[in-house]
DNA sequence: GATGCTTACGATACCCGTAAAGATA
DNA sequence: TATCTTTACGGGTATCGTAAGCATC
């Protein structure tokens, strides 16, 4: 058994079964990608992948236990390469942030500039998606940090921290009606057709509980998971919008109007999320201190107790 | 970076940095040993061990932060070879228990016995131990499970499970005054000189919490770690024995009394436990069954192994 | 016929063990 | 001096890639 079976066991399931791209994936060649897969099967004396004639076609049970396994330890395997760059290559090397389109363009700009201005050697990958997808970016260690309001911090795995709380607002063109109310209730929304983000983005849950709980029917007109999109429709009076306040810009969006919601919605909590059991490199956590500075604490390290050193032999 | 070099790590932090012994217990040679270790530092870039001129002295502060890894990763393949066999050898392997006197000697005897009976080709092998050291085994994976009242459940790193509970009674020979009483109060034993167990051992501590809690002092003139070793002083008559009643035997202890203190001292329990992070094979899962049905639940298999303590958001 | 897996085979690199040398206590 | 680690060197083996052979779709 060795480390390089183990990875093309990994990949092999995450390529769905297609020893070629696993290869190329590894950069090997497939023959040997074959081969140490036969080989770890005799070698632990279990079949782990089903095949149709020569095709794999998928995992057998030993396999579906094995692979969460197999994946754990090429974790930890990354865990020594990432602490030992740590060591070494002390700011240099790549940050991969997966994160919607809200927060990249609202809330991560200011961070992300004095990052890169402290870590000049650091190069910044940003993976756009869903929340969901995000989460499982994080799972399959294609990011190193995911930030999101939806879906991270209900993952067992993950560890979220906030990084800012706030409240769905209205945005209206600026002469719209509503704007000349003193105060709104969402009766006053309710009687405008919608216009706000899909369902599992951006908090879009808590707009649609409030209404409900309010006893209220409201009408989506229109749907979109970014907050540009959905300005635009309101500015061309498709409806009222309903979205995160950081993504309203009082110079840019001279024809909108922003109405504070404060008191008809629940609060969000956007948040940053890393994998438990993940080794950060010293610069990662800095940047996950920067958007929260109640992370510090944390910080994974040596979580698991060292092996009593003592009273071992003897 | 392979395997063998990361076990040589692992055993170097056992054994102590000494390479000559950490090569016979993995059974190479040990200059193979230096140069995989030198190898390794090589390709990390880092210094792992701290060195006074030749020799290995301990580990440098990469080094400390790797071990827990290494370890990590290595059980993880412990897992896969763990699993393997439990599907090749379903009934054929070896079943190592970490356990106290007491609970060898009285508490596991029919227990072992059914279970030898039902798996006829599993060897048994009792580490007899301190709890302390049962859970030292079980973290250093030299035992399978283990069996004690104290120390367990206080590890995070273990997952224990209710075996049996238990209050401590008191011995006295057959002919001691205590016999006659309608019932036994905290003040009356203390008059006696006490024997009972060592700190750390069969919840001693309640014993003198008890005592404590009713301001009064009692005075043990003898302690042991076994409850034989108790019950014969008692029956010399040197005081009168705080012990667990499992570990006494009408018939065979004839010439002494137990009297049940149950309403003196605070109730105890007995679990048995196990390394969380650790796969059981199918017939030591049938084992801590037996002793633990409510140990049916668990059982670690596909469940992503939850790391150790720390929550965050939410 | 295109794609994908396995087998065969030769070159390379890696790993191990013996032996000798160097360092430490 | 005895113990321990490193370096040197040679033999064996495992791994890898190319190429050919087959099965699947």
């Amino acid at each position: 058994m060795n480390l390089q079976q183990l990875r093309i066991v990994q990949e092999a399931v995450r390529r769905r079964f297609n020893l070629t791209e696993v290869a190329a994936a590894l950069y090997t060649s497939q023959s040997g990608v074959s081969k140490h897969l036969i080989d770890l099967e005799d070698e632990l004396g279990v079949q782990l992948f089903m095949r149709r004639g020569k095709r794999l076609t998928g995992l057998t049970e030993p396999g579906r236990e094995l692979s969460p396994m197999v994946d754990r330890l090429l974790l930890e395997l990354g865990n020594i390469r990432r602490l030992a760059d740590h060591f070494t290559q002390r700011d240099e090397g790549t940050l991969r942030i997966g994160t919607t389109h809200t927060q990249a363009r609202y809330a991560l700009p200011k961070i992300i500039a004095a990052f890169q201005a402290d870590y000049p050697r650091v190069s910044l990958l940003l993976h756009q998606g869903a929340p969901a997808e995000i989460v499982a970016m994080l799972l399959a260690d294609e990011v190193d940090i995911g930030v999101a309001t939806e879906a991270l911090a209900a993952e067992a795995q993950l560890a979220s921290y906030a990084f800012y709380r706030w409240h769905h607002a209205v945005v209206v063109p600026r002469d719209h009606p509503l704007t000349r109310l003193e105060s709104l209730s969402l009766a006053d929304l309710a009687a405008y057709p919608l216009v706000t983000y899909h369902a599992g983005f951006t908090g879009r849950s808590r707009v649609d509980a409030a209404f409900v709980r309010a006893g209220l029917s409201h009408r989506v007109v229109l749907s979109a998971l970014d907050s540009d999109v959905l300005k635009a429709y309101v500015e061309l009076g498709l409806g009222i919008g309903v979205i995160a306040p950081t993504a309203f810009d009082t110079r840019r969006d001279s024809g909108l109007a922003l109405l504070p919601a404060d008191h008809l919605f629940e609060e969000n909590t956007t948040v940053v999320a890393v994998r438990r059991d993940r080794f950060l490199r010293g610069y990662a956590r800095d940047f996950l201190c920067r958007c929260c500075p109640d992370a510090a604490a944390q910080t994974h390290m040596s979580t698991a107790a060292m092996p009593p050193v003592e009273t071992a032999g003897a």
